[in-house]
DNA sequence: TTGAAAGCGGTACCAG
DNA sequence: CTGGTACCGCTTTCAA
């Protein structure tokens, strides 16, 4: 049983197409009766319109193009959640490109969907991009007509509209806490310090030590590869070594648990004598042991926050809604690798 | 700078689009001069056949629609990835939804992009559907001549092309490899017992018990909610304090990490005297401590397969190709929570 | 109340 | 070598 179409059904009521999609329409001008028998004849036949043929008339796709760094990555695949809940809330469906990082991958892609596929992107910056600080491809596609939210990863140097976390309060709260549960010498570990995002959440630790009186000690301001455990592990263990450190704020969940297991190794107790905190809130941080405390960016909230202002773009194409940057706030998950005020007061 | 059309550019050197059409198809009907001119224009101007327009003309989208249960699984993610390499390798989109585990909101996604969204479905069943058996909704779309590949949790009451792990084997595989490590008393907990996919592994184990010479023991053999790790917990601890167990064999990641804590809170040395294996090879494992023997199901290459078998009859449309069924071979990926003959032998 | 026809953006056949 | 035209499936305006 093939797909039918608006002329299988003209042709079965010997009437025109017109007649047939104004009927399927549910318009004024047909009267009851024919209605009545197209309908029932279209839902028997589970008529459903051509979305190309759709797409085309209405120059519309009501689909999203979301270009991901990597979904292996816990954060992103919160985001994608939350960007398919709201868009399919609204009816639009979601075409999904991994960008690995890459920048020509990221060029492609936008190229590739930049043809009717979708109306609108969802993007998070590829690290390669961010490194090589090489935008025009943004630039062009908002320049044709396409607009794009882009989200954790974002630069100023494009003009859209933006969801990003609080990355640099967040930081800064996190030194805080820090400091009220008794940790003065706390690294920073980042694992995108070249990017804008590193920047703002480096710039919140170098706040966060100046608020709480805290010496900055560039020693202990760490750049790591996320996947270069090994090199990681060398730079950072003359530290623990030196008894140099009594605390980590690390940017990413891996290189926190990786701190953590280094620490333990070189006979630190968690949290007693040592308190780690990892951003990004994903599994690993509920069953590393200890169960380890971060700062939780919401991703699904952000992915439903990137995927509504999108739509509203994308819905009301006549007004002009001027560019926005929503700011999620983050919230510190505190476990067990931390130390709290209670313990404190023993 | 709003996209550009063949018109436009017809337009543009007093053409025809026609005219326009074939030199930017690089057609030999058109003369070298007029070729270059309008390539050069087309391409100064980004122009880019519409989508929707060829989709519409040609009867075929060039994409793919992925409906996975849950995109916060590991495994899922790397099958996604899987399909997104092949698919982008071969010019292929990718359209993903996510079923959520329910039966409704698989009906309607397969309805929402079976009106010439996509050219296919790569889908893993959601529970839900499973349980009820009802696959109408497959064969429908299937009958409409739209082609599915299952992956994992596939069915044999539908008939279309499946990739899957060879789960029997494994889980025989499994025991074996425990018992050949000195196991006797090895329980299976499942987390998807009703399904055929838990059906299949479950005959495997039942199987690798025989196959050892090892009693079935009906006590031993745990069916638990996945998130409901309370109730796990409650059921599996009487076993430990019994001292009845020496090795558990999980079918989740997240199951077997549960029965390591349990374990070891009960005194136990894990790999000494308690074993332990998973299925799913993802992020937990590696850091799980002791780090969790696993089987691994290859998600990714399942994922590469399935799109290649998707694309392969897509492409193939003329010749029929026979419905297939691939096998992905499993590994068991030894880590710490198991003991090793080379330790045996001590 | 119904139908004819144009148009969305292309491709491809046929004519010149 | 170039142009006219039908068609893919649907909506919408205008005419009947």
């Amino acid at each position: 049983m093939k797909k039918i179409t608006i002329k299988d059904i003209a042709a079965k009521f010997d009437v025109s197409i017109s007649t047939v999609s104004k009927a399927l329409n549910d318009s004024y001008e047909i009267s009851e009766k024919t209605k009545a028998k197209i309908q029932k004849y279209a839902k028997k036949k589970k008529y459903k319109p051509n979305f190309n043929a759709l797409s085309l008339k209405n120059r519309r796709t009501k689909t999203i193009g979301i270009v991901i760094p990597n979904m292996l990555n816990y954060f992103y695949a919160q985001v994608f959640k939350g960007v398919e809940n709201t868009a399919n809330a609204n009816g639009y469906k979601i075409i999904t490109c991994i960008s690995n990082e890459s920048y020509h991958k990221e060029v492609e892609t936008l190229e590739m969907l930049s043809n009717g596929s979708i109306d609108g992107f969802i993007l998070s910056i590829a690290k390669e991009t961010g490194l090589m600080k090489n935008y025009e491809h943004f630039e062009n596609t908002i320049e044709e007509g396409t607009p794009i939210v882009m989200f954790d990863r974002v630069t100023k140097k494009v003009a859209c509209d933006k969801v990003v976390a609080d990355d640099f309060e967040a930081v800064a709260k996190t030194v805080k806490h820090l400091k009220n549960t008794g940790c003065n010498k706390i690294a920073f570990v980042s694992t995108l310090k070249e990017l804008p995002l590193g920047k703002q959440r480096y710039k919140g630790y170098l706040q966060g030590l100046e608020n709480e009186g805290l010496e900055v000690d560039k020693d202990i301001i760490l750049n790591v590869q996320e996947n270069d455990y090994k090199k990681y592990e060398e730079i950072i263990t003359p530290f623990f070594k030196k008894n140099k450190l009594d605390a980590v704020i690390a940017t990413s969940e891996q290189s926190a648990i990786a701190a953590m297991k280094i620490a333990q190794r070189e006979g630190y107790k968690i949290p007693e004598n040592f308190s780690v905190i990892g951003f990004a809130n994903g599994i690993l941080s509920r069953h590393s042991s200890p169960k380890l405390t971060t700062v939780s960016q919401h991703g699904e909230l952000m992915g439903e926050t990137a995927a509504q202002m999108l739509i509203d773009r994308l819905e009301k194409k006549d007004q002009e809604i001027p560019l926005a940057t929503k700011v999620i706030q983050t919230d510190l998950v505190e476990r067990n690798s931390t130390k709290t005020f209670l313990e404190l007061k023993k």
